[in-house]
This record gives structure tokens, C-alpha cells and sequence, in this order.
RNA sequence: CGGGGUGUGGCGCAGAUGGAAGCGCACCGCGUUUGGGACGCGGGGGUCGGCGGUUCAAGUCCGCCCACCCCGACCA
């Protein structure tokens, strides 16, 4: 517990980030560079975020299994993009049990290999599709640099693996799954991403094609938050993962990979977090609604902890709450440490309060003063329900404006350049690689998506002038 | 791997010219406090990143090594 103030977005948005995920008690530094530990109150939140999404997985059909840790090293090879893109972060073991191995082990750095090795085992006929299998696990990618959350040497994730007898299937179940993290992010965790397709330079290494979900943060950088990839046939291929089709013809699966990660633990804070610390939104939220209890005297006390206690059995049979008793701080304190993990809702219940038999209710989304009320005690559960609701509403609604204020759309080079200084450009792009490189060197700016919802018409390349089909994002990213 | 920086109680730091390791916060105890980050008194805790050297004497000077952080190249 700390008692000084976080330093401000506006002054230092890194540190300020860093800061929040260290005493808000999300997670803290491993031992080990570039790993972290996340603490309870940070995998609480991952718990949350994986059930809503694990319901969404069943919903769709999908089913869980565990593949290993470990896969040979020649697997990752048998896919030319796919070990250029991963040899240079690898994690690799030579020895085991005091043995050179024969083969070095690689540790996952993500599963398409060993999951299909399997599936070439597994599928036979047309009959056997498609198959649809989802993964919860870690993985290593040996990263250069890394920051809490956002890119660490292991993370947490999920990884989808589906394997379908025609390319239409694949492609379908590919935007599926896109639409899929894209109704978890508006919905769940009130995080308004833009849905839309990775350039051939910043697709998937193996992928025909990559789809993303793109959030912009608080400092108008970009984070990719999830991604849905189209492997075509290159894995089935690579791995002989063949079927027997309606007419005793031997058919190449197309396959499709999907995942999301801790990482998205760091979109929520950096879409939603303010000076005062962390905002969760609520139906995520480890602690949906805390009770800080007030009272000088003995006799107050226990007036007061009796109307909490009561409160608190209430209100958990519908919602994530908890009665913040410790004696040993001020219920300022306590204020300002709830604040600071993001508690979306926080009952104060002092002498005053039960004298009066109402409650005083105050949302974190709204600081301060504005944001305290006093309601009464009749029907709490729906007006807990709808207070929630509220502030998922109005999370929503305030990153929404954020976002739109700082998509820009230049209408030249000289505009674009300054532009993504400060948010992103929204400009026609005629799909050259040269050009995207371009931007990144001048700019450090790179294609983010390009949104699956495009204008009409057509237009001339920012960067080239060429005609144009599509629109692009360029921003800085995370 | 290139450039820059830092290593001293749990955290943040101070320790010119070598001469008995300190401060703030946190922690423990007691008391008073408690509606927006309380206060008093009393405590516990450090082989000063590591190894080697110079010296009567090294946190301080010299050499080598290690780790971490920031900026680049790479990335969900």
C-alpha cells in the first residue's frame, strides 16, 4: 500500500501505467527478465475475461482440450513463414534430465504445429469436420523488449484451432470468431475495438490471412487486442492434415487459428484507467461493488457493521461484492484505495446513513463528489443492476468519443505524418508494402487494420498517390 | 546486439575530499483517531550487486564480471 498520488496520464503515460498494475496489486516483476507474476486480484480479472469468453466458445460450437508445452523443433520448421516468423523468439531445450536431447524441444510460442500433427492423426473423412477446438494455456516468445501485460516473454492466452473441408467454411469460421472477440470487447469489457484485416507485412506468420480487433488507448497508441487468422491450406499441407471427401477424393483441410491474451488485461486499463488509477468496467470487474463501513465509537461500529454485513449477504447473491473492514485505516484511505483498483461501485455506510436507513453510493466512472449519491434501500438489487449497467454504458460511450476525436483523416503525406503523432489516420492506401514502409520509417506509424466496414468509392494513396481501393489505419502501436 | 543510465533495509533515496551506514514511506507494539490518502511514542530490519586489488582503514579509489531500467532494431 502506498500512499502517494500516481503520477498523471497526461505527464508520464508509461510510468503512470506501470504504476497502476504494481498497486493496484494486478501483477509484479518475476525474477526472471521480462516475466511477470499475475497476483489474485489480476487473475481474477483474467478469470472473468475467460468465461465470457469461454461461453462464447461453446456457444459457437467449440470445445477445450490441452496440448503439450513442448513441441519438436522440426515441427516448427515444416512451415517456411511460420519458423521465419518464430526462430528468432524461441525458447529452446537441449537438455533434459541431465541428457542432450535428440531433438531440441521448442516451447510453444503457439500451438498451430503440435495441434496440427494431431488433427492430421485424427481426421479421416469429411465426416470428422469440421473440428473445432479451443486451448486455454501459456506460451513463450522470447521478446526483445517487454512491459507488464502488454508483452511479456511467457503470457497467458487462449488459442481456437479449427480445421473445415472447404475454403468458404474456414473463412466463415475465421470472421466468426472475429465477431466473436469483437461483441466480447463492446460488450464485456465496454472497449469499442475496430474490427478489420492485417496487412500481408503485419498478418500472422503462416497465415493467408489475419484479422484483428485494434483498440486505441488512452494515449492514442494502438493495441492489437485479439486476433482470428485464415490459414488456408498452408498448415494442412505442411502437415498432411487430409480428409476422404463425399466422393472417396483426398481433400486438404483449411484451417483457421484465433487468440486473445493477458495482454487484453492491458487494454482494459489503459481504455478505461484515469489519475485516480484503475476503472474496471463491471461485468468484469473482480469486485463489482465494495462496502466501506464508518464509525468513531464501539456502539457506532457495530451498528454500522451490522447494516454491511446484512448489505453484503444481500447483494452477493447477484453480484461480486466485498465489505472492506480493516481497522487499521481511515475510510479516506480506503476510498482512495478502492479508486485505485477500479471498483465500479462503492457503498459508504456511516452513522449518518443508518440513522437516515439510506445509502450513500458513489461511481468510480464519475470522481468525486458528481459522482456520489444517496439512494433507498427498497428494490437494491435492480438498482445495483442498473447502476452497473450505467457505467458499462458510459464506459462505452466515453472511450467511443475518445477514439472518434483522435481518428484523423489527413488529406496529404505532410497531414498524415502529424496526425499519428497524436492518434491515428484513417487514409486511402493503395496496399503497397512500400508504402506502409514508408510511413513506419518516417513515422514509426504502421498499418493497424484495414476495418472490415469500408466508405464507398475509392481514392488516391496518402502515401503514393495511387488509386486506391481501400482505406487503412496507420498508428503508433504497442 | 548498439547508445544511455542505475545497483545502499521491503520500496524510494542521501551518503564531497576514504575514518562507527542514515532519511522518508512501508512493517511490528501501545495509545489517541476514523464521512476523501490520520497522529504521537516506542521498536525490528542492511555481508552497501558480485569477485579481486590498493590501504592501518573501502559504500566511497582501481580492475573485471553480473543484473536491471530507458532509447533503438524485433513483436500479441
Amino acid at each position: 500500500m502506498s500512499t502517494e498520488k500516481l503520477p498523471a496520464r497526461s505527464e508520464n503515460f508509461s510510468e503512470w501505467y506501470n504504476q497502476v498494475v504494481l498497486r493496484a496489486e494486478l501483477a509484479d516483476y518475476a525474477p526472471v527478465r521480462g516475466c511477470m507474476v499475475i497476483r489474485p486480484y489480476g487473475w481474477a480479472l483474467w478469470e472473468n475475461i475467460q468465461q465470457a469468453l469461454d461461453r462464447r466458445f461453446k456457444e459457437t460450437g467449440h470445445v477445450n482440450a490441452a496440448f503439450p508445452l513442448f513441441i519438436p523443433m522440426s515441427f516448427l520448421e515444416k512451415e517456411k513463414e511460420h519458423v521465419e516468423g518464430f526462430s528468432p523468439e524461441l525458447a529452446v531445450v537441449t537438455v533434459g534430465g541431465g541428457e542432450t536431447l535428440e531433438e531440441p524441444l521448442v516451447v510453444r510460442p503457439t500451438s498451430e504445429t503440435i495441434i496440427g500433427y494431431m488433427y492430421s492423426k485424427w481426421i479421416r473423412s469429411y465426416r470428422d469436420l469440421p473440428v473445432l477446438i479451443n486451448q486455454w494455456g501459456n506460451v513463450v516468445r522470447w521478446e526483445m523488449r517487454t512491459r507488464l501485460f502488454l508483452r511479456t516473454l511467457e503470457f497467458y492466452w487462449q488459442e481456437g484451432h479449427t480445421a473445415h473441408a472447404t475454403e468458404e467454411e474456414a473463412l466463415e469460421e475465421t470472421l466468426r470468431m472475429l465477431n466473436v472477440y469483437t461483441d466480447f470487447a463492446y460488450n464485456e469489457a465496454a472497449i469499442p475495438v475496430i474490427p478489420g484485416r492485417k496487412s500481408e507485412t503485419e498478418k500472422f506468420a503462416g497465415a493467408v490471412q489475419s484479422y484483428t480487433i485494434e483498440a486505441m488507448m488512452g494515449d492514442t497508441r494502438a493495441l492489437q487486442s485479439g486476433t482470428s487468422h485464415f490459414l488456408g491450406q498452408n498448415f494442412a499441407r505442411a502437415f498432411d492434415i487430409q480428409y476422404l471427401d463425399r466422393n472417396n477424393q483426398l481433400q486438404y483441410c483449411w484451417t483457421t487459428s484465433w487468440g486473445l491474451s493477458t495482454r487484453f488485461i492491458g487494454a482494459i486499463i489503459m481504455t478505461h484507467g484515469d489519475d485516480q488509477g484503475l476503472i474496471l468496467p463491471p461485468r468484469l470487474a473482480p469486485i463489482q461493488i465494495v462496502i466501506v463501513p464508518i464509525y468513531r465509537s464501539d456502539t457506532e461500529q457495530s451498528q454500522v457493521m451490522a447494516v454491511a454485513t446484512q448489505l453484503h449477504k444481500q447483494l452477493s447473491a447477484r453480484f461480486r461484492v466485498k465489505v472492506d473492514d480493516r481497522s487499521e485505516v481511515t475510510p479516506g484511505f480506503k476510498f482512495n484505495d478502492w479508486e485505485l483498483r477500479g471498483v465500479p461501485l462503492r457503498i459508504e455506510i456511516g452513522p449518518k446513513d443508518v440513522e437516515k436507513g439510506v445509502l450513500t453510493v458513489a461511481r468510480r466512472d464519475i470522481p468525486g463528489k458528481a459522482g456520489k449519491s444517496t439512494i433507498h434501500p427498497n428494490n437494491l438489487e435492480a438498482q445495483f443492476a442498473q447502476l452497473l449497467d450505467d457505467i458499462h454504458l458510459s464506459l462505452l460511450k466515453r472511450a467511443t468519443q475518445f477514439r472518434d476525436e483522435h481518428i484523423f483523416d489527413p488529406q496529404n503525406y505532410e497531414e498524415l505524418k502529424e496526425v499519428v503523432q497524436h492518434g491515428w489516420a484513417f487514409s486511402w492506401w493503395c496496399g503497397s508494402a512500400e508504402c506502409e514502409a514508408k510511413v513506419k520509417e518516417d513515422t514509426k506509424a504502421t498499418t493497424r487494420c484495414i476495418p472490415l466496414e469500408q466508405p464507398a468509392g475509392e481514392g488516391r494513396c496518402i502515401v503514393c498517390g495511387q488509386r486506391a481501393t481501400q482505406k487503412v489505419y496507420f498508428a503508433r502501436a504497442y
